[in-house]
DNA sequence: TAGGAATGTTTAAACGATTAAGCACAGATG
DNA sequence: CATCTGTGCTTAATCGTTTAAACATTCCTA
């Protein structure tokens, strides 16, 4: 790689100090510099094509101008399109974003950390992994600017953003109350993770409707989802819908009642969280809790860098997620 | 936030240089430093939890570890399965990825690697858009390390790898015939993008099946594709069989299909490029075009690490996609 | 007309690492 | 005994910026 152009490369072409290139090219010490000076270096500079070398400017301001993304996993919608979302409002702000995925372990979030802050991010974005309140801790103490997206810990304050979870689920019930539901099965992770168990608490604490509950594991999503709806339909012959927790359990629920020859609304309602594309390809549309990404996003990538300006304000942001009802959950 | 502790913290305490330090840390000089004071050293560094400032040694190497990642759109699931890879096959190599997404445009794509480049990454792997061989020329010409993914342009000699989209389609119009249709509208986008051109060459280019073409402009996908498929049914009302050439086409043109109530596969076959969870979820499976994504962002990490210790090697990987035929293309 | 202010520019240290070169002392070798 | 070799460590330059402080001029102003 040819080398690039420096301040030096530019200062000795004008024949002034380096000093003086970067007072100009950087806008400072404006009016005690002669405009004859600041022309030509400006032009030498663009001449020699120059582009600062923002690894000698982090290095002395001690700013990179990047933040670190930890995510569960880039692949899945929710993440990738959560990413996007802040790539464009951290690029807004001039921050650049490096990626990592968790894949839901403590260990591999803990690396990808160390890797985020060696390469000295000015500032953290995380979705965490369950048990890893020691994580939050940890960046506390170390008084790193960081902000949690998605998923939060109660016992460990700390600025986040996420969805009330709660109402969201509680408004799905209410929904299929009204429409007359009266026996949901809610698929949900068996998980320690407060925002998914948020979502269950929500569903299940509503009167007027009987629920029962199926955990599935990680990595044991298809498996355990069968067995759970296996279980919804041979134990409680009068279930009349089904609330999956995300959009991962919907897709492989739905496949499975597929397979089943379930129909859905006929034999069963069924409401999801999160939407994905395979709703609105699916026989009937798919009704569905709807995240409000856009503003999840914008929200997290302002309060971190709040947070690298002034690490002492600390801020905990709910959102409403909204329903979007269709015909997966309109009894006939 | 804490300063973090530096060689010279480390050194002030065990009363050594810094460049002592360094050469313990770094297992250099081996066998010329005593071992009780590496022990020393390698202890003080553990207790006050060292961690060597990437951006110092970068400044000084002039390596970051760290490569761009130039995405069409992170937030489609093509790009962010690929994104998901190439993360992790960089980081087996040591590598911090940073990602942009181009949507499309030539101006934010170079925006972007100007990001990248002022940050000094080592290497850039990118999803270009058309009409930007200027690019491509402009990073040969500053010997830039480079792997172009997915997209390449045949008049810019690069290192590329990308599937060999011509014998995908060849394969997928040879299905449709043996299956005994007759008669093929293609659905691909209007673009000077070859790869995508490939796909519509490897489908027309076959003899024994008729075809017609309907293009659709990239910001008006859902409209495009609706427009097609009408004068597809009205204008060609034997044909049998549709072929989407993206993902995105297809999600578009089946919802169209099954507002019109068209039937698949009784009343048309459908096949696509690229997979989605849709695909499973539809009332009848579809057949698709499986791209080997695992295989193209290895391959893409292994040249860009090539290109980055050797720039003067080029290579140019074509990959055999996969064929998976489902009801969509049966016919009864 | 001396002294301060304003203007235009340079000097030099610093950020935190890497690394070639040098220094000092030990023991080995002829 | 002089010299060489090996061992263990330090010195100091360097990467490309930023920025406080100093230095020269020229220009006012009392």
């Amino acid at each position: 790689m040819k080398k690039k152009t420096s301040l030096k490369d530019i200062a000795s072409k004008v024949g002034v100090s380096t000093a003086l290139v970067s007072y100009v090219l950087n806008g400072k010490m404006k009016g005690r510099i002669s405009e004859e000076v600041a022309n030509r270096i400006k032009l030498v500079a663009k001449e020699l094509n120059y582009h600062p070398n923002q690894i000698a400017r982090s290095l002395k301001t001690n700013k990179t101008n990047s933040i670190g993304l930890l995510l569960a996993d880039i692949s899945n919608p929710f993440s990738s399109q959560i990413a996007r979302i802040i790539e464009n409002e951290a690029d807004k702000l001039g921050y650049a974003v490096i990626i990592g995925s968790s894949d839901e372990s403590v260990e591999k979030s803990e690396k990808i950390i160390d890797v985020f802050l060696n390469r000295q991010v000015d500032g953290l974005i995380l979705s965490l992994p369950e048990k890893s309140e020691h994580i939050v801790s940890d960046l506390k103490s170390k008084d790193i600017p960081f902000v949690l997206l998605d998923r939060y810990f109660p016992s460990v304050a700390a600025n986040s953003v996420a969805i009330d979870n709660y109402s969201a689920s509680e408004s799905v019930v209410k929904h299929l109350q009204s429409n007359n539901y009266k026996n949901v099965g809610i698929i949900s992770y068996d998980t320690e993770l407060v925002h998914l168990n948020e979502r269950l608490r929500g569903a299940t604490e509503q009167n007027g409707i009987n629920s029962s509950v199926g955990k599935v594991r990680l990595g044991h999503i298809q498996e355990d989802v069968e067995s759970a709806i296996d279980m919804f339909l041979t134990s409680n012959p009068t279930m009349d819908a089904i609330f999956f927790t995300s959009n991962l359990l919907t897709i492989s629920g739905l496949k499975f009642l597929n397979k089943k020859k379930v129909n859905i609304p006929c034999d069963m309602g069924v409401i999801a969280f999160d939407k994905t594309d395979a709703f609105d390809l699916f026989y009937t549309s798919i009704s569905y809790v709807n995240q409000p990404l856009a503003k999840l996003g914008n929200e997290a990538v302002r309060l971190m860098h709040q947070a690298i300006n002034d690490n002492t304000k600390r801020e905990q942001i709910f959102l409403l997620a909204e329903l979007i009802i269709r015909d997966s959950t309109s009894r006939k």
